[in-house]
DNA sequence: GGCGCCAACGTAAACGTTTTCATGGCCGAT
DNA sequence: ATCGGCCATGAAAACGTTTACGTTGGCGCC
């Protein structure tokens, strides 16, 4: 038996289709017992408006697109969930793609969202200029998440790299360290480069005679391990470690302690992410949380005005979600 | 400017709508001249085939469903990756929906994805028989993921608990424990039921003589803390404990050292789920590994086939995941 | 009581595609 | 040379909605 269709319900109703579907729709336009009568048929058939055919008439797909890098762990939960939450308030679908390793891949998944959605969430380290102009349908609302395009054509959403690492600066500062290291990421990172620009305008700027100290690091715990040792090589020693993510974090404290350093007492480290583990390590570890799921909200919300007035392109509109700082032992002693 | 359709691409090649489409569908019914004609004429406009149009005409959607519950974490971004990247493979959309707190919120989750989906992917508390025969459209290919739901209707896939179960205690018994205490997860919860289930069953048949026990726990890490601390007041003292899940045996862990105990020496401590977080907490967890993205995997993959043989309809088929002892220093102190 | 207006309702067009069916041309076989 | 058949192509129907427009009826007002 197919599914039932609004001539069904007229027939059954005693109504024309086009009374159904007014009944359907906000009911204007349709006396209140006819309309009743209309709604009543519709529940006994189970009716079900066939989604491709309101599409195709109106235009209108009523959901949104996300566009996600291969990501693992819980960075892409917690957004897909923001994104998800804040969809569903508005009555959105959410189609996602996301593993898209190289930009032919992220580039054939945007080709095939084309019209199976009225706006999108992108957010893929292939958005540069060129790309999207290449591959972005023109008239498609589009938010940018997290990415590292500064031309003003799209709407565009980050993560306050910049004001988290000077929270973090500012912190180890306070605590009278002088001597803070910066443990970088992968190079062309954007994240790990805008943590960086934080880490030096901030020391710059409050403590200008603190030396600036870098170590090469990718975002893994290896890598952090590997700076660890590097920090022990340094003379003076360095007060204080500030990795660009707390996996590096992690790694660096592994190191230090295998080496019987006192943490915080003889260095402190702070990290950047506040991962689940963070807070499990020994000692907990001092971080920047940042809210994801509130990003993938806000990515949501920005794209749902764009959805709401698309005439009032307000395109180079740009939005940044607060970081925040998490203290734990790693850098500072368990009062008491 | 709007969007190129059919007719202008037959126009643009001077053909009719009816080459264009058969030129673009697998180009049978067509020239091999005529058909790169259109090709050129469609790759010129631009034009990419209105998905809502191709929907209504073909009942088919090319796109199913993911139904999940709110799910925090690792699981759930794995789960979705394997979905994800299974269904990309065969050319299939993924229309997600989390976070339906309770029945009714999953019911209407359900109800809008009417008519957008070929198929679904269905990970629900809340899909008990009686629920699944109100809500699920009749004829909708569905897999059911990790569900309770124990009678023949539904294709189902979930992960192998129970076996799962049996791999760690027949390792800590391999090892020469021989009093080992479950913690259990919270009550009615299925993987936890099944992974006790497992403890029991390996326990009977293996090692018949060994006493069964069980301590209370949510899943939670302080509920793993706290059964840590009533460990320590068994006596005589167990030689291993198995937590129905990584954070709490985390948290065990964290309890058993605090008292001074030597883990592996004194106690071994085994989990389930391997989180990323396992292999650092000291010393390093012994635990059961899942491959979640391939449980999504073979999930879609099975709903791949049900969306090819619609007639030959394998319903009661079911299917699990293998789990995987991950060997760590928490029972095996390392060797050397 | 007639006129006009408004609200309720029906008719039909339109959305963009696929697919069935008809048509014509070409080629091979007789 | 004619006929049959096949293949490329075109015309048009169909999918299930929404909506512009036309029609009807009732009601108020002159």
């Amino acid at each position: 038996m197919p599914a039932a269709t609004i001539k069904d319900v007229a027939r059954e109703a005693g109504v024309s289709v086009a009374s159904v579907s007014r009944a359907l729709n906000g009911g204007r336009g349709v006396t209140a017992e006819t309309g009743q009568r209309i709604l009543e048929a519709a529940q006994r058939l189970r009716y079900v408006p066939h989604a491709a055919a309101r599409m195709l008439i109106t235009r209108r797909t009523n959901t949104v697109g996300a566009l996600l890098p291969d990501l693992y762990g819980e960075f892409f939960s917690e957004l897909i969930r923001g994104i998800d939450l804040a969809a569903r308030s508005r009555g959105l679908h959410l189609l996602v793609s996301s593993s898209h390793d190289d930009a032919e891949a992220a580039a054939a998944a945007l080709r095939a969202m084309q019209g199976r959605v009225d706006g999108l969430l992108l957010m893929s380290p292939h958005a540069d200029a060129d790309f999207l102009r290449q591959n972005l349908p023109q008239n498609l609302p589009t938010v940018l998440i997290n990415t590292r395009l500064s031309g003003a054509d799209y709407c565009a959403l980050s993560v306050d790299n910049d004001g988290g690492a000077r929270l973090m600066v500012e912190h180890l500062l306070s605590l009278g360290r002088r001597r803070i290291v910066f443990i970088q990421g992968p190079p062309g990172n954007r994240d790990a480069t805008q943590r960086e620009l934080g880490y030096r305008e901030s020391l710059a700027s409050h403590a200008p005679d603190s030396p600036m100290m870098m170590l090469r690091g990718d975002f893994s715990e290896e890598s952090g391990y590997r700076a660890g040792h590097q920090v022990l090589a340094m003379r003076p020693r360095p007060d204080a470690v500030f990795a660009a993510n707390d996996m590096m974090a992690i790694g660096c404290l592994a190191a230090l302690r295998e080496a019987g350093l006192r943490i915080p007492q003889d260095i402190a480290v702070g990290g950047f992410d506040d991962v689940p583990m963070a807070r499990y390590v020994t000692p907990p570890l001092t971080t920047i949380q940042v809210h994801i799921a509130e990003l993938g909200g806000q990515a949501m919300a920005l794209l749902g005005e764009q959805l709401d007035h698309p005439d009032d392109v307000r395109a180079g509109s740009r939005r940044r979600v607060d970081a925040e700082l998490v203290v734990r032992a790693s850098s500072a002693a368990p009062s008491g």
